[in-house]
DNA sequence: ATAAAAACAAACTGATAGTCTGTTTGTCAA
DNA sequence: TTGACAAACAGACTATCAGTTTGTTTTTAT
């Protein structure tokens, strides 16, 4: 009746969203493979058919994230004008994706420590990293920013600011706050003047 | 023969400090508990006689590194003179501590996942986060420093900077080339310049 | 049509975090 | 000093759960 392709696909598709919510509100340790399964109406003979682990379902949960947070930024980064202000819409809609709370959990919190540091770098290396080293290229080309180092190390430098944005305290009313405090980062490198 | 309070450190002292080398070359998860107890040379009733779960035990082991950072950082500003070269000081101090394969491990990549967000804040904000805040504030008080949003918000992301910094491919070559691009950006917030 | 491979089903196993019950050791007031 | 109480510890036990194994069904290729 369906083709192997999509069983495959329908199978996958059903596990990672499963997991993507559970993770999202109990977390990776606090979750069990059982839930997951029902959750996805599959056994467990199929979970371990298409992934060797645990750990590897929720890197492909992971990779989805990952990828809704590129088309984010790419939209939002689309009908802007100018290097510095791409630069700056491109960075507030990460902020504002990592920010919601079931990315927040699986992405920054939980990733590194399921994955491990290199995984989880390759990972960043893979998706958003390019983009806001691009965009930083790009603006520094322009001369919309200014900086004695390099780009890449800016770009690593500016990506943990971001990341330590998202995770200070989503409760409190200091976010939009945070926001600004950002921008004006930014604003840092534009060289002489105001 | 021995007082209560003194059995009571010694105890404590041994499982933390077991679990903290277990937990920095095994990681969190792939450290049993039995090989803590053995490597302790304690039993399983003492263990959850003083904590409640692995995981108390492992904030225990998250809270004695970070003293041990700050004493770090008080021994690298001693010396120094001037608001902004302090908080260079302390700031690269803190880089070198937290590079260090067993703290980072620890500290950076897995404490998040294993204490949860929260808890993972309260501890920053208990040791080297004030630090941090007090340099930043002391600094453009005296105008070595400028910048246009609140000191806590710059705390914090300058903050998240230097975790990127220390994540950031421990085995490559560019670890120093991160550490001058860090001072680079410190130089950014002077405002008029040279 | 048939052989091979992919996809799935489900019982089973070893490891392990945490509990429970009981024992030893220290504390302190009378 | 002693006796009542609490803190510290010992170790057997349990429930859970990630991963394995073996067997079955469905698709694909020839």
């Amino acid at each position: 009746m369906a083709t192997n392709a999509q069983r495959r696909a329908q199978t996958r598709g059903c596990l990672i969203n499963a997991a993507r919510h559970l993770f999202a509100e109990q977390g990776y340790a606090d979750t069990s493979t059982e839930t997951i399964l029902s959750g996805a109406g599959v056994t467990r003979g199929a979970m371990y058919h298409h992934f060797r682990n645990k750990a590897e379902l929720f890197e492909a949960v992971c990779d989805l994230l990952s990828r809704e947070a590129m088309v984010a930024i790419e939209k939002a980064v689309a009908g802007q004008r100018g290097s510095l202000a791409t630069l700056k819409a491109g960075s507030l809609a990460w902020v504002d994706f990592m920010a919601r709370d079931d990315v927040r959990r699986i992405l920054v919190v939980e990733a590194p420590s399921v994955l491990g540091q290199e995984r989880w770098r390759a990972l960043d290396e893979r998706y958003s990293f390019p983009l806001l080293c691009e965009g930083i290229r790009e603006a520094m080309k322009e001369g919309a920013l200014q900086f004695s180092g390099s780009a890449e190390g800016l770009a690593v430098l500016l990506n943990g600011a971001m990341n330590a944005l998202v995770l200070n305290d989503p409760r409190a009313d200091n976010q939009p706050r945070l926001r600004q405090d950002l921008l004006a980062l930014f604003d840092c490198f534009r060289g002489e003047s105001p």
